[in-house]
RNA sequence: UCAGUCGGCUGGACGGCCGCUCCGGCAAUCACCGAAAGGUGGCCGGGGAGGAAAGUCCGGGCUCCACGGAUGAACGGUGCCGGAUAACAUCCGGCGGGCGUGAGUCCAGGGAAAGUGCCACAGAGAACAGACCGCCGCGGCGCGUUGUGUAUUGCCGAGGCAAGGGUGAAACGGUGCGGUAAGAGCGCACCGCGCUUCCGGCAACGGAAGCGGCAUGGCAAACCCCACCGGGAGCAAAACCGAAUAGGGACGGCACGGAGCGCAAGCUCCAGCCUUUUUCCGGGUCGCCGUCCGGGUAGGUUGCUUCAGGCGCCGGGCAACCGGCGUCGCAGAGGAAUGGCCGUCACGUUCAUCGCAUCCGCGAUGGGCCAUACAAAACCCGGCUUACAGGCCGGCUGAUACG
């Protein structure tokens, strides 16, 4: 799994796509390259202690580390911003979610993030029981 | 046994599957990313959070900046004494005081007879203070007695006193005896305080004797005075490598600002930069392309883990700690690794049943729950402070019971 690091992508990834969920939120920004899938985490200082936002990223990148690679699509970053919920929820829960966000993600119209500001939330579909 | 106090230790265990990171070895010296610097990728073996990693409150190392010297000033800090230490506001051992029956514990614990300032409210009086109630005798008038006076008592006046009451955080030292009209260190004894001398102690301080007759109220976390200490910023420090773009410099090549007049050469004016303290005068330059140079940003690498190091033994010291010998190698991330999921067990808690027991309770079996508290390195050490489920060990004190 390659891992954003710099600052800068991480900007640009909030610039992109957002699927809000109950554990996460998930951001989706295209490159223009086609490079492996990156992914980043997140989880602010608002969440807790140190020992609480690590937990959440560890269950977070585990999740992604997971769910079958093919998923995440090249020449694509991804970003994960951590909530609270995630620190104590069952593992397969997350798992779920991260699946549903993925395809709200990919069926959004991804314009590249050059045209408009795409920075549209894409509401739930359906219930999350 | 119960209650308490002080100190130390621990901070779940084992296993399975899948991962992360660092180091060492091997291996193509190969592939990929990048303009470059550099980074990523394989296999095997090994290491991989804490007692507080935390708060960032002190003290250092290290790095850069500043600095002729170092004093003084200013500012900040520390503040009983001695020791430990690289250093400290830390630690150890003492001293003094407060609290506690005690083990113990707490204390910014120098100077208030250098100065300035403050001491609210209450109270008569609050700093060289003061008399409200009160106490005391004296004078006058009455009451009373009556021969007069004394005693008793009331009012008025001029005085004496500070014992008692009352106020307060604090009232020119406390208790007792003497003394006196009543009183007062007025006198005496003891205690407190101060001074002197002697003794013990390195010292803080303690003890004794004599003298003084009470003078020196408290606050210095009020200013201040005294002694000692302190240059500033911090690993996002700092060093090295180093694009793109813009700008700077050198060289080469090409071109030679705008307007007006003029066929043209040219002339005049304007714009703009540099030199010039400024104006005038005078001089120079302007654009494009290419190559090279230096500064430097993004980015990368280093700094980055071997030390005031841990453990054991011996020796010195009451101790903090020091010395010697042996032994061990013990995290190095960087949007930040040290994990995710699961199983079994221990521990804990709770329920049910059974047994023992006067009771508190103890034991066994089975089931359920939680699978732990606090809290995660961020350059590194020494401390302090704060948080912490459960468990273990030891010293000491008090009470009770003694088989």
């Amino acid at each position: 799994m390659e891992r954003l690091r710099q600052r800068a992508d991480f900007l640009a990834a909030a610039g992109g796509v957002k699927a809000p969920a109950p554990m996460f939120v998930l951001q989706m920004k295209v490159r223009g390259e086609t490079g492996p899938a990156r992914v980043g985490f997140t989880v602010t200082k608002r969440i807790g202690g140190a020992v609480e936002r690590n937990r959440i990223r560890r269950r977070l990148r585990e999740v992604v580390r997971l769910s079958s690679p093919s998923r995440m699509r090249p020449g694509h970053d991804y970003v994960l911003i951590g909530r609270r919920p995630a620190l104590n929820a069952p593992f397969e829960r997350i798992k779920d979610e991260f699946d549903r966000a993925l395809r709200r993600v990919h069926a959004a119209p991804s314009k590249s993030g050059s045209s408009g500001k795409s920075g549209a939330e894409i509401p739930l579909q359906g219930s999350v029981e």
